[in-house]
DNA sequence: CCGCATCCGTTTCGATACTG
DNA sequence: CAGTATCGAAACGGATGCGG
């Protein structure tokens, strides 16, 4: 049964936890940041959550307007969830969230690592370098079993973007796993230990944009 | 007894969640956030949170760096609780989440709200003219049965600071509640309602600003 | 299989009472 | 004032069940 306990509290932070500060909630939403996902999908991203508990957050979240839930067109016939307008305005709450976590140690191993994680994080630290042509680059990420998700990352006016799902056409191909691509962040030097297909220089490009950060 | 469980997660907003996603930590340090406050000060401010939860929460936040428990020098021999610089990098968190939360319906009747969130959200939203000369304000605010708070706000370089305590000179002052500051704040005409003392125009300059946000 | 619902032991919360 | 002790209620976390 969905929480629906409150503060009590007319400040605008406490509003705001009553909404999103239960266990969980802030994840699920940063599992929808970069679009609609299926919830094994979320599930996947949050292994440490129990999969009733994902259902509760997931109705909470969406009876608070934060997310939606959308049948996914023929010949589909799933369901996603997706974050609203209301929803995506939280993503100023991660960023800060995240930037104050990066002083925090990790926990012990083995720990998660979701997708959305690692490349919330390339996104937020990459400086592509604004004279350098856009690329396109399918990243393939095994993320648990012998599942593998594929998300399309494209640099270009100095800007790094992110989408689930297959790139139309792209520059470069990568496949590893969460661990992996961020080890490779942190050290990119481990490209040559990696999958890659196409061009490998603009990959490297990508990644060591990382450091100059 | 303390909580120490941990998403056993790497990503940096999961880290983040582990030290300040319990319930009542964030809010725990929105009571601190304009300077060191005792137990008794903290407990009043949150009004629904239990005082083994504030205890726990504290020794919790004490343990990963985020505040500090501190003497005060004598004859006080009392204990108060501030930030650390870890804590105070929070800001950003807090105002995040206020400025998402206000969208958010309020509480039902009745709803607590403390003079750290009233004077956090005047400090926020009012826009004092920076051609004014600065000026000091007196705000004292009944907190609970007859206990009233003394805070000391200036305004100028279009700027409004906060502190808590008495100011060592005022050119105004007013004495009211948290609800009857927030209602003023909503409606600047209702200044003649309250209790004021000094330069009366200096202070109705302030409330003003914040309409003008 | 996916998307939950149900059950159940454990942890946390919340209210009240109590102590140095 | 500044907490601790206790206890029932709620939430969490893991396992399992089950319809589509």
């Amino acid at each position: 049964m969905p929480t629906t306990r409150s503060y009590g509290d007319a400040c605008t932070i406490a509003r705001a936890l009553d909404v999103v500060g239960e266990r969980w909630a802030l994840l699920v939403v940063r599992e929808l940041l970069f679009g609609p996902r299926r919830f094994s999908d979320i599930r996947r991203g949050l292994p440490g959550a129990s999969s009733n508990l994902v259902a509760d957050r997931l109705r909470e979240l969406e009876a608070r307007e934060v997310i939606h839930r959308r049948r996914l067109p023929p010949p589909a016939a799933s369901w996603v969830y997706e974050l609203t307008p209301r929803g995506r305005r939280l993503e100023p709450v991660l960023d800060a969230l995240g930037e104050w976590g990066g002083e925090l140690p990790r926990p012990p191993e083995p720990f998660a690592l979701s997708a959305a994680s690692v490349l919330l994080y390339l996104r937020g630290a990459a400086r592509p370098d604004p004279a350098e042509p856009p690329a396109t680059f399918r990243v393939e990420l095994r993320t648990g079993g012998d599942v593998a998700e594929v998300w399309t990352v494209r640099t270009g006016d100095g800007r790094v973007q992110v989408e689930p799902g297959e790139p139309p056409r792209a520059d470069a191909g990568i496949s590893t796993d969460p661990h992996g691509l961020n080890d490779l962040l942190a050290e990119p030097s481990t490209l040559d230990d990696h999958d890659v297909t196409g061009d490998r220089a603009a990959l490297r490009r990508l990644v060591r944009s990382v450091q100059a950060a």
